[in-house]
DNA sequence: CTCGGTTTTGCACTCAGTTGCAAAAGGTGC
DNA sequence: GCACCTTTTGCAACTGAGTGCAAAACCGAG
């Protein structure tokens, strides 16, 4: 149930077509909910014909582009969405999967595999760090809005720090830091 | 292609029926990757035909208790596996997409649900701690196999940590904490 | 204007995970 | 032995996400 609300989000922030939206996601909502265009022209449609949003007029036609906007019933389901409870999802880390195997069948080959994993994270904590210099030089004295957007991206660096901090301390355990 | 190596893990550890191993994820390896038992009963079926596992003897009939084994296939299979490539699974935090709403729409009922989660968080991470108190007593001095294992739940209590500090900040930009 | 490449939209299929439910065996009380 | 409950196994249908691919419109070169 996540996708449409982030869909109606980013329609909020800019009403945009479904290729637009497919590029925005890819840098930026999309380092939290990952999305292709598939998934995207889908969920477009079925908020279409839930009324929560609408096609700008023009004749409807495949290949030709459509811009959508949000219409006040999808602000209502969204505001609804904010204040709605639903649990965390559930962890699924094969690495960590992968280090039990290694408990009880050996540990032969991991140790790369982790420093591979290392480097992709130090490279997703550069790009938010570049973002964050970017777009938020004073967060404190921001208002809540840009607050909020910050803290997102703060969640994002401090995962990726923990992930870093954590694989080198495993390679240190196997002896191969 | 997690749970079936997640599996043959489970049952190098100890041969086990497909209610046992349900019992068994739920307190250890559900933590970071949960099954619910139709999963692991089709994953085990999946297994024994790929010749990777095999049911101790004994008439196969349904509602019949059926222990299995890993044969050589599987270990060599699991292996393979901790030494293969794979890239680190997308993150999908839907608490972060609400932030984001939240900072279209406005904040209104999102405290009360990030309370909730920080309790949530705290609740697992007394329950690792719980185990760490009771398994790994010392794990600095433990074999590798341990320390592997210990590092597993490190990454969890990390984790927790994190999330429980990060939720409390935001609640104080919210001026709610 | 028409041909070929690009953009934009969208369908169809697969796969993993979730949920609901039922069948077969085993055990317990009468 | 039989009536009933529990344990154990398993099927079936659904949902969300991922992948491959194609159709329609658009656009620039000649």
């Amino acid at each position: 149930m996540s996708l449409p609300h982030a869909i109606l989000t980013a329609l909020l922030e800019k009403p945009s077509s479904g290729l637009e939206l497919t590029r925005r996601f890819d840098k930026s909502i999309g380092f939290f909910w990952p999305a292709t265009h598939q998934q995207i022209y889908r969920e477009l449609g079925r908020l279409e014909e839930a009324a929560l949003i609408r096609a700008l007029p023009g004749p409807p036609a495949r290949g030709r582009r459509r811009e959508y906007e949000v219409l006040d019933a999808g602000r209502a389901a969204l505001r609804d969405w904010v204040a709605a409870s639903e649990d965390p999802r559930p962890v699924r880390e094969p690495l960590m999967l992968r280090l039990r195997a290694a408990a009880v069948v050996g540990s032969e080959g991991l140790a790369e595999e982790l420093r591979r994993h290392r480097q992709l994270h130090a490279e997703r904590l550069a790009a938010y760090r570049d973002i964050e210099a970017r777009d938020f030089p004073d967060p404190a004295g921001a208002p809540e809005g840009v607050r909020l957007q910050h803290a997102i991206l703060a969640a994002g660096i401090g995962m990726e720090e923990f992930w870093i901090g954590w694989l080198t301390g495993v390679l240190g355990t196997l002896g191969e830091d």
